[in-house]
DNA sequence: GCCGTTTTCGGCCCGACTGTTTTCAGTCG
């Protein structure tokens, strides 16, 4: 089994995280860092790079010396140097970086001095009170240490988008409260539309002296005061959320809005484009000399770099800047694009609502169609359709639309692909359905080979339309299963077949990343919310988002067709 | 360790807040 980019990326992060602690050139930490986050980011394996001798060097972030050791792990599986770091230094001093507040200098500081290994060590020196003796620590660093051990044990917890936006939006409604807020912005993680997010960094302008900052630490789910200064401050929810507010002048809120939003690597690929051109910019604008060039408003940020608006779901450093200079950024789909929903149930299944209920909220989005695609028997828990079932449905369906104006109710149903590459219904039924979702809900443990050869079994049933949540991932419950996607993409697009990027905001399956290779391979996709319920079709945007990170533009989005077009389309001719 | 329209050496994004200091180092984002 060839070593997976991710797997190196980790080798290189711990070796990072090693020479820190010893005091290493911080800028040889800081490449290795910069040679892990792009190996994560690469849309293909360094495995099969090295093997089809693809010159490395010619990654941004990897030189010479990288590219040889990135070419041992490959062949060993080893990293010499970072055995060599770790019979030097206790790979224990990692989990003490995990604590807010202790950073590699500390770390080092308290095994030099006091010994402190592991976390035990550590909460053992505190509480005798002998960290407060050593030079540059102190009581108050002696009490954050306690009170933020049980953090490195729990290790870093990141929240689902969705959960943050229902954080994000009463802490929102909270500040306006308070008298003089002007603009209020959520920006990181958050604003780029990522999956899951670590915190929250929210932007305010203010006229006059607003006591924002009061209102902010005097919040109800305000669990600690992490700091509390003029323009920034930092408290850590009850939920275990940390959330940063920071208060700018209006003409510096593009600027901040900007830096604020990331990511990381976008933000040094703008500032080093920016240094280019004889300019500096920092989170209170855009400076030519001593005088600001640009800062009120965000667009005006790129534009005095000669660069288009880069929309916040493609900041993450994947060659926006670069497509962004060429002219050459997507014309990303929007939610406005969507003229349809291809997976809904209804509580003839797992759903709550009924289908007169479920047309009526899409009519209410402005759809053209909703699909109407229940579970297949397989699915027992669920109480999955038979074939006489689902008539029954159909016929109601057909009774529905002669009555409803406005929105068209499409047949179909969520097959399940059995485990031998059959679909769960017989094709005497199948074929009389507008649509046909295919979705594994078990055996998610086969091996690669056997999920995919599973996969494209079914797809050579001729009924086969859309791949529903095609690795199965549920977000920090459920890992992918193993599936070979790149050569079901390839497979899809040959035989006329779609993959879903599905919106349920824990699955969010497929992911960024694919959406990338998935445009790369030309295969079609729809964004569907597979709702169970008629509020659920508004989780929509989630899929938009992921389609709009993943670089896809409308015309690869094939449920934004309109109906007669979408139907050509499901006919697999 | 990487990189090059200051090109093979000498830079490397940059500012806020805290605590321990008395001018600054460490950490964080």
């Amino acid at each position: 089994m060839a070593i997976s980019n991710s797997e190196i990326a980790d080798l290189f992060d711990e070796l990072a995280d090693l020479l820190d602690i010893e005091g290493e050139n911080p800028y040889k930490v800081r490449a290795y860092r910069n040679a892990a986050r792009i190996i994560r980011g690469l849309p293909c394996s360094l495995a099969e790079m090295v093997a089809d001798g693809e010159d490395l060097t010619r990654l941004p972030g990897i030189g010479e010396r990288i590219a040889r050791k990135i070419e041992t792990i490959l062949r060993t599986g080893r990293l010499p140097q970072l055995e060599q770091a770790l019979a030097r230094t206790p790979p224990t001093l990692l989990q003490l970086l995990r604590i807010d507040g202790l950073g590699p200098k500390r770390v080092k500081a308290l095994f030099s001095t006091l010994d402190v290994k592991t976390l035990e060590d550590l909460e053992r020196a505190a509480r005798q009170g002998k960290i407060r003796h050593l030079p540059g620590f102190g009581p108050k660093i002696e009490e954050l240490i306690l009170r933020h051990l049980d953090q490195a044990l729990e290790g870093e917890r990141r929240y689902l988008r969705f959960e943050a936006e229902g954080i994000a939006n009463a802490l929102i409604a909270h500040l306006r409260q308070v008298l003089g807020i002007d603009r209020i912005e959520v920006a990181g993680s958050y604003r780029r539309w990522k999956e899951t997010v670590g915190d929250l960094d929210i932007l305010v302008t203010v006229c006059g002296d607003s006591p924002v900052m009061d209102r902010f630490v005097a919040y109800e789910g305000v669990a600690e005061v992490l700091s509390r200064g003029t323009t920034r401050s930092s408290v850590r929810l009850r939920n275990g959320m940390q959330v940063d507010l920071r208060v700018v002048a209006s003409e510096s809120f593009g600027a901040a809005l900007q830096y604020f939003t990331g990511s990381k690597a976008h933000n040094i690929e703008i500032r080093t484009l920016a240094v280019k051109q004889g300019l500096k910019i920092n989170e209170y604008g855009v400076f030519r000399g001593e005088t600001r060039v640009a800062g009120e408003e965000e667009s005006d940020v790129y534009a005095c770099l000669g660069l288009p608006y880069i929309v916040p779901e493609l900041r993450e450093g994947r060659g926006e800047v670069e497509a962004a200079q060429q002219r050459q950024l997507p014309k990303l789909v929007t939610l406005a694009d969507i003229r349809g929903d291809l997976h809904a149930h209804t509580r003839e299944t797992d759903g709550r609502d009924d289908l007169e209920t479920m047309a009526l909220a899409a009519r209410a989005l402005g759809y053209e169609y909703l699909a109407i695609t229940d579970h297949s028997r397989r699915v027992t828990v669920a109480r999955g359709l038979d074939e006489k079932r689902l008539r029954a449905q159909m016929a109601a369906i057909d009774t529905l639309n002669d009555r409803l104006e406005g929105i068209t109710l499409l047949k179909g149903i969520e097959v399940d692909i059995l485990e031998n590459g059959r679909l769960d219904l017989p094709d005497s039924v199948l074929k009389d359905l507008d649509l046909r979702v295919c979705s594994v809900h078990y055996r998610f443990n086969l091996s690669k080979r056997k999920q995919t050869e599973r996969i494209l079994r079914a797809m050579d049933n001729p009924y086969f339309n859309i791949l529903a949540h095609p690795t199965g991932r549920l977000i920090n419950k459920r890992r992918p299963y193993a599936v070979d996607l790149p050569r079901i993409m390839a497979a899809a697009k040959e035989r006329g077949c779609l993959l879903e990027i599905n919106a349920q905001p824990e699955r969010l399956d497929l992911n960024d990343e694919h959406c990338l290779m998935a445009r790369d391979l030309g295969v079609k996709l729809v964004i569907s919310t597979d709702a169970h319920t008629a509020t659920g079709l508004q989780l929509m945007r989630y899929g938009v988002a992921q389609a709009r990170r993943g670089w896809l533009e409308k015309d690869q989005i094939v449920n934004t067709l309109p109906l007669a077009q979408l139907r050509q389309v499901l006919a697999r001719t």
